[in-house]
DNA sequence: GTTCTAGAAC
DNA sequence: GTTCTAGAAC
């Protein structure tokens, strides 16, 4: 974006950034700025040393002129050198000046990934590849010194694997111009490690707030065993989270933070497994009903658990914390207990002791979201979570809130994104606050229950039901805003659709963050419905779906259902695309994942995999994954406009078979040529040229309007007579219609021009109406 | 999803 | 001889 876009009164809140990338040749630093300044709607400049010198090898003071150039000029720095030392950066921290955050990303990538990276190179910039590269790497390695806040670093971002790098990714490309990140650690290692040190170790020895891992259950057992050991011989009340948080941190300036495994039964994976969570989106939120509304803590606690349970396996990739302010709470016991016996992800779901305002300054747990069980007037005051979150939060959550509802009724959210001048945004990195009401048993407070528990109970879970979709809509919304950011519009022009944009352009993370329309959570009624983002516009009736045939998408964790082992490969990419790097195109923020068909049907053939579980095929597609399908659609977009950059003679179709062999939700994105050898059969050419192929944009706008997609699977349809998809001739056998659809130009048919249905260059769509 | 095979249809 | 189809195996 050009700065002189930037209105007047924007520019003066125009948040600058340096970022000193950290790493070895070979770590991705200038990927990660490439990818950055592809998304990002801020000006950015990256400056090279190894390529500052008129494209060649420059030295430190010329990056620093360079930088300090760009700056005046408004725009972020990106500073892509190694930067491995504390003398290396303390330079460019100087830059940090009023308005103006040095922030470091670490990609502190396996030695060995860095050294084959570079090894492969063939016109990398600084010219260090071939043999030469391990030796200056393993030498530059026996150097690193981690950063620390302490050098005057506002922000230090620790990368260890591919998912963090594209999670950091995320993080920045979204930034607009007016924003910054919270400061802190983010991601974990210990910033005095030198090689990747044992878990233990750098648990114990990080110097600042990091993530602490209250979920650690190791599947070794002495890392278990010693950390069961201290906790016997810790004070009362300090629990993992003092422990993990190190001997850096006076402990008795802090209020006693416990953070506490619920599933303490579930052994993890893999150390990996837990480093997967800790940029995940949090959700953390306190017992609703059961404090000053009375609500039985027994009955509480099961619908805390079951609801959890439901919601748990909805994304791969978030977590849930229930967080009380004392150690002792009877409602956390009872929560931890239930959830152990279910067996609950405890990477997932966990219990924190803790002030909810105050989680990572006090506790080092970073929350993006946090709910408050709030009054039904949506006003501060009343004690409790109430008023201590508006009072954190300052006024401008109470006006924010004004903003979106004036009141709330029993077992409803709402979603209330916090301006980013609220100190629980720019301290403890919150940028969603979700109100809750839950039932009330206290007959001196408003709309008593009088111990009608069966009405408390279906009220209570609502309230939880809503919460979780609300938080998971807002991680949606957020992917949905970074593709947006991505310069690319969701190709379509149905009002329908336009009117779901504008809601998300409404309630994403905007620059500033405001919004205009309130978004109300209600909770599914129907039992039998699973779904989990069922939203509406303003203050709406609870109204029942009553009698749709939803389908119960609970989490198989993998088993085949009905798919055979060769059906599955898709599934397991879209699960573990780490496990398949060779396959994957592009991880998109963990949402979707872009692969070529292994057997393309024509010149470019590739699939956007959903990476969701439950979603085997577009039969399963309901309303609450329309988001996700937008992601996707967009993604698809973003790669056939990418080939059409390669050849402007290639048209896109992107679409979903009606009953796919392979499980797993896969966009299919395919040129029109159909030029293939692997295009044989009849099947082939009618699963992408009859009704059996599901257009995306139809897909997206029936799912919109009904809540799924009309599938056509009829056999019927793959064994129907050949015909050309543009001119409609009929044709005997394959190598007759290849051969006439190799030189047939004649205009598609009118449907398939209509809705945006073809994806083709600009001047082709112009020419062809 | 593919490959392979056998037999039918042309 | 070539193409199509269906079924089995993966």
């Amino acid at each position: 974006m050009d700065t002189d876009s930037i209105p007047e009164e924007e520019k003066r809140r125009v948040k600058l950034i340096v970022v000193l990338l950290v790493g070895p040749p070979g770590s991705g630093k200038s990927t990660f700025c490439n990818h950055v300044m592809r998304a990002s709607s801020r000006p950015w400049v990256r400056i090279c040393q190894d390529t500052i010198n008129n494209g060649k090898l420059g030295t430190r003071a010329q990056c620093l002129k360079n930088a300090a150039r760009a700056l005046k000029d408004e725009k972020s720095v990106f500073i892509d050198r190694c930067n491995l030392d504390r003398d290396q950066r303390a330079e460019f921290v100087k830059l940090a000046v009023s308005g103006i955050d040095v922030h470091a990303v670490v990609l502190d990538l396996p030695a060995q990934v860095c050294i084959s990276r570079s090894v492969k190179r063939t016109a990398h910039e600084g010219n260090l590849q071939g043999g030469k590269a391990a030796a200056v790497i393993n030498q530059m390695l026996q150097k690193k010194e981690l950063p620390k806040l302490s050098e005057g670093l506002a922000r230090i971002t620790f990368c260890q694997n591919n998912s963090d790098v594209q999670d950091a990714i995320c993080a920045y490309s979204a930034l607009g111009p007016t924003e910054t990140l919270p400061g802190g650690y983010f991601g974990q290692k210990s910033p005095d490690a030198k090689t990747q040190l044992g878990i233990l170790k750098f648990l114990k020895k990080l110097d600042g707030p990091a993530y602490p891992r209250p979920d650690l259950c190791c599947p070794e057992g002495s890392l278990s065993n010693h950390i069961t050991q201290e906790m016997q011989t810790r004070p009362e009340g300090v629990g993992h989270a003092s422990l993990l948080s190190g001997t850096h941190l006076d402990l008795k300036d802090r209020k006693h933070l416990a953070a506490e495994s619920v599933g303490a039964a579930v052994a993890l994976n893999s150390i990996g497994d837990c480093a997967a969570f800790d940029n995940a989106p949090t959700l953390a939120f306190p017992s609703i009903s059961t404090a000053d509304f009375q609500f039985d803590l027994e009955k509480a606690s099961e619908i805390i658990v079951e609801t959890v349970l439901e919601y748990a396996n909805k994304l791969r990739n978030f977590r849930l914390v229930l967080v009380d302010l004392t150690h002792k709470s009877k409602i956390l016991s009872l929560v931890k207990a239930k959830a152990a016996q279910k067996n609950i992800n405890s990477n997932k779901f966990f219990t924190f002791v803790g002030d909810i305002t105050r989680l990572f300054s006090e506790g080092g747990l970073h929350c993006n979201v946090i709910a408050n069980a709030a009054n039904w007037r949506l006003k501060p005051g009343g004690g409790g979570v109430n008023e201590a979150i508006f009072t954190a939060a300052g006024p401008m959550l109470e006006a924010a809130t004004k903003e979106q509802a004036k009141s709330l009724t029993p077992g409803r959210a709402l979603v209330v994104p916090l301006p980013s001048t609220s100190p629980l945004f720019s301290r403890e990195g919150v940028t969603h606050v979700i109100h809750v009401l839950g039932p009330n048993m206290n007959g001196q407070r408003p709309n008593c229950l009088n111990n009608n528990y069966d009405e408390g109970c279906k009220v209570l879970k609502e309230a939880y039901s809503s919460l979780f979709e609300g938080f998971l809509s807002i991680i949606f919304r957020t992917e949905l805003m970074s593709a947006q950011r991505n310069g690319k519009k969701l190709r379509t022009d149905q009002p329908e659709l336009q009117g779901h944009n504008d809601k998300f352009q409404e309630n994403g993370l905007s620059s500033d963050q405001k919004t205009k329309g309130a978004i109300i959570y209600e909770a599914e009624k129907n039992q039998k419905c699973k779904g989990y983002s069922k939203y509406k516009v303003g203050l709406v009736d609870a109204d029942s779906q009553g009698g749709k045939e939803h389908q119960d998408l609970e989490c198989d964790g993998g088993a085949a259902k009905g798919w055979d082992i060769w059906a599955q490969s898709l599934y397991h990419i879209a699960m573990h695309p780490e496990r398949h790097e060779n396959d994957v195109l592009e991880s998109f923020c963990d949402v979707a994942v872009v692969i070529n068909d292994l057997y393309p049907k024509a010149k470019r053939h590739v699939l956007v995999l959903a990476r969701m579980e439950g979603l085997d095929h577009l039969a399963d597609v309901h309303q609450e994954h329309l988001q996700l399908l937008k992601i996707i659609h967009e993604t698809g977009i973003r790669w056939a406009e990418n080939f059409l950059q390669d050849d402007a003679s290639l048209i896109f179709r992107l679409g979903y078979h009606s009953a796919p062999s392979m499980r797993q939700l896969h966009l299919h994105v395919i040129s029109q040529d159909f030029d293939s050898v692997h295009l044989k059969h009849k099947k082939h050419w009618n699963s992408f040229n009859t009704a059996f192929f599901r257009d995306s944009a139809d897909v997206i706008e029936e799912v919109s309007r009904n809540g799924k997609a009309t599938l056509r699977d009829d056999e019927s349809l793959l064994s129907a007579e050949l015909r050309c998809h543009r001119c409609r001739s009929a044709h005997p056998n394959m190598p007759c219609l290849k051969l006439h659809i190799r030189k047939c130009q004649a205009p598609f048919p009118p449907p398939l021009l209509q809705n945006d249905r073809l994806v083709q260059a600009p001047t082709k769509a112009s020419a062809n109406p």
